[in-house]
DNA sequence: AATATTATTATGTATATACATAATAATGAA
DNA sequence: TTCATTATTATGTATATACATAATAATATT
C-alpha cells in the first residue's frame, strides 16, 4: 500500500530467499533510496519497522545486518486475571482469603531489601470454581497507602495496577507440583501440577511488589504470537 | 540526552502522576511541539517510542491516548536450547530418538490440515543429563527437504531455523504431569510435573512444524521482562 | 429517529536538508 | 607489536513542508 511497506516487502522477501542471509550486511540507507527510488527517510521507515520485528539489526558505521534467527522473540501478554475471565465470558468472582503486615524476614528471596511488607493472600473465581489464587508481598515503604486498603473488594493486583505507577516487570514462568495452600485453596488434588507465574515489578530500583500466582494446569496456559510481518 | 529523550521522559512522569491519567486524552502534537518548542516531528519520535513501549495509543483524528495498564506487556525469547545450554557455560548434547515419515492422521489437533508428515523424537542434553524433549511434526509437503535430513546430528529445531523461513510463530506455555515419554527420556520419576513449550510455526498459513518441547519443571523456567522505559 | 453523505482533523507518510554521534577503520606513537 | 589518537562513515536526530488517510463529528436525507 504504502512505499514504505513494499520495500519492507521485498527485503524481507530477499533476506526469506537468502539474498542477504543471516548474518550478512544490507546496502546502506543511501544506496537503498537510490535503488527504490524514494528518499532515505521512507528507507529508515522500512528498516526500523523490520528492527521492531527483531529481523534485522543495525549499528552506527557498521551498518545493517540480517539477525541470525536462532531465538524468537514474540510478546507476552498477561492481563489482569478479572479480564481475562470476563472476556471468556466468564463470571468473575473475588475472595481475599488473609491479610497481614510483616517484618522484612517473610522476603526469601532478596527481592526487597528492607521495608515493611504487607503480605495478602487472594483468591479469584471463574464461574464461581477457583481459578488463580494470588499470594502477594508489597512494600509498605515503597507504597504507604497499601496499609490502609482492606483488600476486601479489590484485588492487590488490580488497586496496584490501578494505583501504582512502575517502570518494569520481571515475570518468571513455571510448572510446581500443588503446594499445600494451592491444594486447599485452588481445590486440586495433591499431586496434581499447578502453573505458576511470578512477577516481580520495580520502579527504577525500588522494589514494590512480588507476587506468585498459582493455576490449575488442567485450565490454564499462556498462548503468545510473533508480530506476523508481511 | 536528546531532546526526545527528555520530552518522553517529562510526558512518563505525566502519565505517572496522573496529570494525564488513564484513558485521558494528550494534547495533538502540534501543540505538544509549541509547548515543547521543537518540531512535529521530534513530538513524533517521543510518542511513537512510548507507543512501542504500550503506554499510550494513537488513533487518526481521535487523538493520542493514555492506555489503561490492566495488562502488561513483555517480550518473551526461547531460544534454541543449544545455545541456552552453551551460554550458561555447560556442555550440550543431542540424541536423535527416532525419525519416521507418518500419514497425516498423525495430527490430532488439526494444525496440519492434510499433508505427509514427519515425526521426529529427540533428546537435548545438559552436560550429559537430559534436558529438553524435542517431538516434532514436520510438513513435508512444504518442507520436501526434511525427508532426506536424518536429524542424527543436527537437532530439527536447528536445522528448521537454518533453513526454512517462516511468518509467524505461535507458543503455548503450560504444566503437565510428565508424559510415558518424559519420564523414559528425561528421567524424571512419574508424578514430577514439567514445563511444556509448544510451538505452531507458519509461513502465511502454511503450517510448517508444531513442536512439543518438555522440560523437568525443577530445571527449567522462563524468565521475561518488560521494556523499562525511562 | 435512523441512515447516509460530507466536512473536519489528528495522525501518518514522504520529501529534503543539516548536523550529531557512535563505532569502526586508519594512522601514528610508544 | 601494542596502545592511543584521529579520521571516516553509516546510522540517528532535528528541522520544515506537503499531502494522504482514517476516523470522528457535523450535516443532510430518508
Amino acid at each position: 500500500m504504502h512505499p514504505y511497506e513494499d520495500i519492507r516487502a521485498t527485503i524481507l522477501e530477499r533476506i526469506n530467499n537468502q539474498t542477504w542471509p543471516a548474518g550478512s550486511t544490507l546496502p546502506h540507507e543511501e544506496q537503498l533510496a537510490k535503488e527504490f527510488d524514494v528518499a532515505r527517510g521512507t528507507i529508515r521507515r522500512a528498516l526500523s519497522s523490520l528492527v521492531e520485528a527483531g529481523l534485522i539489526e543495525r549499528r552506527r558505521k557498521a551498518g545493517t545486518r540480517v539477525v541470525d534467527r536462532r531465538s524468537h522473540m514474540s510478546t507476552l501478554n498477561i492481563p489482569i486475571i478479572r479480564h481475562e475471565i470476563e472476556s471468556s465470558g466468564a463470571q468473575y468472582g473475588y475472595k481475599l482469603l488473609s491479610s497481614d503486615i510483616h517484618s522484612p524476614e517473610k522476603d526469601e528471596t532478596g527481592f526487597f531489601k528492607t521495608a515493611s511488607l504487607k503480605h495478602v493472600l487472594a483468591l479469584h473465581l471463574k464461574d464461581g470454581r477457583p481459578f488463580q489464587l494470588e499470594d502477594r508481598l508489597i512494600n509498605l515503604t515503597a507504597i504507604p497507602k497499601a496499609r490502609d486498603e482492606s483488600f476486601k473488594t479489590i484485588s492487590p493486583n488490580e488497586w496496584l495496577v490501578a494505583q501504582v505507577p512502575y517502570s518494569s516487570i520481571r515475570t518468571y514462568l513455571r510448572a510446581e507440583l500443588a503446594s499445600a495452600l494451592d491444594v486447599t485453596h485452588l481445590k486440586i488434588t495433591t499431586g496434581r501440577p499447578v502453573f505458576i507465574v511470578e512477577r516481580q515489578t520495580t520502579l527504577k530500583t525500588v522494589p514494590l511488589t512480588r507476587v506468585r500466582l498459582s493455576h490449575d494446569a488442567a485450565q490454564y496456559q499462556v498462548v503468545t504470537e510473533t508480530a506476523d510481518v508481511t
